[in-house]
DNA sequence: GCCAACGTTGGC
DNA sequence: GCCAACGTTGGC
């Protein structure tokens, strides 16, 4: 059964930048710090993180043969209006997918094009398993070195919540993340900036 | 284990 | 389309 295609929600992104900072302030504070140990190159496994920034890409681009064309209107349009997130072939991005959890939200942004930004919100509905694309000859992700026995990629399913009430671009983060730099706020440590090339990510640094 | 060469990401 | 940043590969 296909939901109906919910609206943008009254809770959603407010237009101003107050609420929207209130925002990225509670999702960034609901990251758990699970008791120290001395060892400091354990820090990814000692942090949990509850949510997420995944990138992907709203206009063509061919590869191979096959369109790289992922964006938040292509995921409103699958079935369930869910998606694999197939293709990730970074180990840390690929990590941080297998700590995912059902229920997690993610930012859904938009990379690779004229206005790169943050379109929507989408929530985690299964997590990590094998991805098909890394055994398929043809798809541009084709991995030889990988097998069936012990496949070296996973991708998790994400399902559309909401676009966001207005688009939030690229450059407007960066304006406040520079601010935040100094200011001490919230998006002072965001992974979009310190970890820039990262296409699994969670909001903020702490890695 | 170093590090140069190479490949990819992604903003601009 | 350029290219900076940075992840990966592979020779030594």
């Amino acid at each position: 059964m296909r939901p109906a295609k919910r609206k943008c929600g009254t809770s959603g992104f407010e237009s101003n930048e107050e609420t929207i900072l209130k925002k990225v302030k509670n999702m960034t504070k609901l990251r758990k710090q699970k008791p120290a140990k001395d060892n400091s190159n354990e820090k990814q496994q000692q942090e949990e993180y509850h949510c997420w920034l995944m990138k992907s890409e709203p206009e063509s681009r061919i590869e191979k043969g096959i369109d790289m064309k992922f964006g938040i209107e292509d995921l409103m349009a699958q079935p369930n209006q869910t998606a694999c997130w197939d293709g990730v072939r970074n180990y840390q991005a690929r990590n941080f997918m297998r700590t995912m959890k059902i229920g997690q939200r993610a930012f859904f942004y938009h990379s690779n094009c004229k206005e790169p930004g943050i379109a929507g919100i989408v929530k985690i509905v299964k997590e990590a398993y094998a991805d098909h694309t890394q055994f398929d000859e043809k798809n541009p992700h084709f991995d030889s070195y990988s097998s069936q026995d012990n496949p070296r990629w996973s991708m998790v399913d994400v399902q559309f919540i909401r676009r966001l009430k207005r688009y939030i671009s690229l450059s407007e983060l960066k304006k406040l993340h520079l601010n935040h730099k100094t200011s001490e706020g919230p998006l002072k440590n965001m992974a979009l900036f310190t970890r820039a090339r990262l296409s699994v990510q969670p909001l903020t640094q702490g890695f």
